[in-house]
DNA sequence: CACTATTCGTGACCACTGTCACGGTTAGGA
DNA sequence: TCCTAACCGTGACAGTGGTCACGAATAGTG
């Protein structure tokens, strides 16, 4: 039997039919802080081309990005700052907030703990939990530090739908198996593994070790083209 | 004059010609991370559809993938894990270290300086930056604490070529602009904000808020289909 | 030594995102 | 009131990355 031909896509990640593309969703928060700038500044409205000049966008990009959530503009004059930042709170489900429980309270674990801004975009991070016994029953930023092994049963009781993964990653796919069996919907993967997990579960990787890979690349890049300007081809 | 028709794309992100595609980029860290498994389990070779399995991708994505770093594979036997290892991290410039400066001594800062494993990945971070009194000219995991208003000065007389900001993103611009100053390369930006900076600097942007609205836009999505299940379009 | 099954390598399609071009609308001024 | 310029909205095109299909190579087996 030929294995090439007989995997599909994990499916894990993409989901069909979602109405807006992945680039556009990750430029509305950045929408989002500029105008709270705006708004702070005391500014009414505010154009397509502005916020362009501004976050280095293309003007078409940005209207195109703002119809997703539904607002629409006036010619001539643009959108109204405190309508469009609601449309774009409604629209990324920032009104209602979601619950979340992290596992792994190690330095990037505390940091989102301590992360008090959060809670201004709909994450509340209720609890934490760890395997270390010294760090079980103490709290950091107002948040208890709970034992592991307590992790499903929790989330199963107070019906949490978010999990963040900040542990090791030999531990990360155990950890997120627990979450699911809790019934947790979405997982916030900080671990550098692709876990695999039922087609539903949403997750969200977040491996800053890719990140390194691409800056460091690029830096090598540059150095070799310095080094060699001829491109090296012959 | 309609500055819609003005404006050309910030050009800051994209480098032309770069050979390797972005995503197949951030997936090599993943596969070399897998290999170090393998490589511990004392397995010698190992084929792309091994690798699919477990990571969850397409065979032939793999094959694409590795074939960036120069690599062949052997029909029949797949590829030798240290060779591919070793092809990987060549590429990448997990060789010869980055040193980094970092800007910004909050809890995301103080996790990052904390994160002993960098070293592996080609990155030091050599010290820290930050305005807090109380902070400067302290120790943290063996980094000194130093005053911002030295940073493009330092940056200069050390050479440094990559720079991390996490500071919030009130600062970041002002920040980075120092670092350019000093004559750094590259910026590995956490804060939430899209620097504007002269097309030669690599910037990679590393926005929790835009990871978050995906994530909270997918469930809030879940939550609100299965409230409504006939998707309302008629 | 021939045969088979597995795997690599690669060119051709396909889907998605970004860009372009153009038409429609409206605030502001003559 | 009419005219102009700025701006929104949208369908058509392009570039990039992912998938498919197929050919070439080779370890293992009878």
């Amino acid at each position: 039997m030929d294995i090439d031909k007989n995997l599909s896509d994990g499916g894990a990640e993409r989901r069909a039919g979602a109405g807006i593309p992945q680039p556009s969703l990750s430029r509305l928060p950045q929408y989002h802080h500029y105008l709270s700038e705006l708004k702070a500044k005391g500014i009414k409205t505010v154009s397509c081309s502005a916020i362009g000049l501004d976050l280095n966008l293309v003007p078409v990009q940005v209207r195109k990005d703002l119809q997703y959530t539904g607002i629409v503009g006036k010619p001539k004059t643009g959108y109204a700052v405190p309508e469009l930042m609601a449309a774009i709170e409604t629209f990324l489900g920032w009104n209602n907030v979601n619950e979340a429980f992290l596992a792994g309270a190690g330095n990037l674990g505390t940091a989102l703990l301590g992360h008090e801004r959060f809670s201004n975009f709909g994450l509340r991070i209720v609890a934490a939990f760890d395997t270390d016994p010294e760090k079980i029953g103490q709290w950091v930023y107002g948040k208890m530090i709970l034992p592991l092994d307590k992790l499903a049963d929790l989330t199963k009781r107070m019906s949490i739908h978010l999990g963040i993964i900040t542990a090791p990653a030999e531990h990360a796919q155990a950890i997120a198996e627990e979450m699911v069996a809790g019934g947790i919907q979405a997982i916030w993967n900080f671990a550098p593994v692709r876990l695999k997990l039922p087609p539903q579960i949403i997750v969200h990787n977040e491996d800053l070790y890719s990140s390194l890979a691409s800056l460091s690349w690029k830096l090598a890049q540059r150095f070799n083209i310095s080094l060699q300007p001829d491109g090296g081809s012959h």
